[in-house]
DNA sequence: CGTGTGGTTGAACAATGTCAAGCTCTGTGG
DNA sequence: CCACAGAGCTTGACATTGTTCAACCACACG
């Protein structure tokens, strides 16, 4: 597994963050935009593949994405591994193991990623002097749970078709509205990312991929997933979008 | 669905909560204790089977459990149910609703429960003036988060007599920790709920559930699920257990 | 050119769902 | 006190979904 990393101090100031000129996030008041940028200690940039934080372990740091994609899982100890979430542009990781002590889950890239490093130590110091960025810690944990809600009911409740119509869609629904595709629509997971995000075998996630792509919703290419009809996919999945407001990051 | 609900103003006092005293909860600062009991507008009692919250309400309230038993849940369209999480005294429900909106979700009682309710109106006022609380908040929902992933692993990844015997564990474990058995460990479920919550049909959950019970493990009585052997549910389930230190609660 | 990773396929098999019926309580109304 | 209805549990036969195994293919990369 190639882990290489580099830190360095060289930044994108935070005035200049091109995640704030999304429409997605909500816009920072002046004195939160300072202490942010004295909150942030550097960045790290992590290649395809790297993990940026491993189950059991106990990081002095949490990171927000600033660009790239990766996902969250949990293993047993046979092996059988599962996906629970993915990290895009904008999302805090780190959060869990920052406040209740140690990783409870393991963290990968999926493609090159670019982080802003924080420091866990100082956390305490953002609620106490920043009660507005406080909330919005708060408001990123319960919308992770949201998010995990939903998944639950579709690895629980909904067919192996309606699954991967509803990853596809969510995924694809999350990247647009952080423009992370330039046209071209494509999701960069294998169909092994996706069997274990679904809970089945990557052998029949394939037939189900196949299923998916001969009624025109998709088409899999090299290393990654053409979404071709969205609306049609979360028809398929009964299900109902993200939130569409615009959303605290830090 | 009987949906009795008394509201009085008539109170425990929050200096002599009953959930204080339980190891598993953290100790309150003077003044974070006399904070909540300002916040504290008052009990509400629900019985068996009401419905707390409803998907798609807006809440002006949030609640703390202080007695009973309850579940959160989703539905797709055509009816299929998936349980997500169960509340016990202690847990701090609506919050997801409170931050961001509208709830996604439902919660019903599964005993009679009683709630200590809240204002969300007033929830800004905690972030301003109390810092350690808000920062409660947060782990709460970390906490919260937490415990879907390892759901997320368990229906995603885990066979059904693995699932099964997680779930009881799990209960279980975290029943016990607020003594909420009077030695009889008797969790108050039905198999229609275990199987909402594993993602299977009842029919199968049946007869993984005589599984267990063929192994010593468990034996079912009226209306609930004894707990024979939780030590030996988790090594079937390859589950390491909750957290073990103490916890806050609001 | 090999070699490895990821994708595709078919066949045999295992896990789980569906249907249908019956059973045991418990509570209710006559 | 009895009859009945409903909820929850149990069981067997059968259908469907998903898994495992074992190939084989295509392409990218060294």
């Amino acid at each position: 597994m190639a882990s290489a990393a580099a830190m360095h101090g060289q930044r994108t100031s935070c005035q200049e963050c091109p995640l704030r000129s999304l429409p997605s996030f909500r816009e920072f008041e002046r004195d939160e935009l300072s202490f942010i940028s004295r909150f942030k200690k550097g960045e790290l940039l992590v290649d395809a593949g790297a993990t940026i934080f491993l189950e059991g372990a106990h990081s002095a740091h949490l990171f927000t994405i600033l660009s790239g994609w990766g996902f969250r899982y949990k293993t047993l100890e046979d092996g059988r591994r599962q996906i629970l979430n993915y990290v895009m542009p904008g999302d805090l990781i780190g959060l869990q193991g920052s406040i209740m002590g140690e990783m409870q889950h393991s963290t990968e890239a999926l493609s090159p990623i670019s982080l802003c490093v924080f420091e866990r130590a100082e956390l305490m110091t953002l609620y106490n002097s920043h009660p507005s960025l406080a909330f919005d810690l708060t408001w990123i944990a319960a919308r992770e749970e949201r998010i995990l809600d939903e998944h639950l009911l579709s690895i629980g409740r909904r067919s192996a078709i309606e699954r991967a119509a509803y990853l596809i869609a969510y995924l694809y629904q999350r990247a647009s509205g952080l423009h992370l595709f330039n046209g071209s629509k494509v999701i960069p997971i294998t169909q092994q990312h996706v069997a274990d995000t679904l809970g089945l075998s990557v052998v029949h996630t394939n037939k189900t991929l196949k299923k998916l792509a001969e009624r025109g919703l998709i088409a899999w290419q090299e290393r990654g997933c053409k979404v071709l009809d969205a609306q049609k996919l979360a028809e398929v999945a009964d299900w109902g979008g993200l939130d569409s407001g615009s959303r605290p990051f830090i």
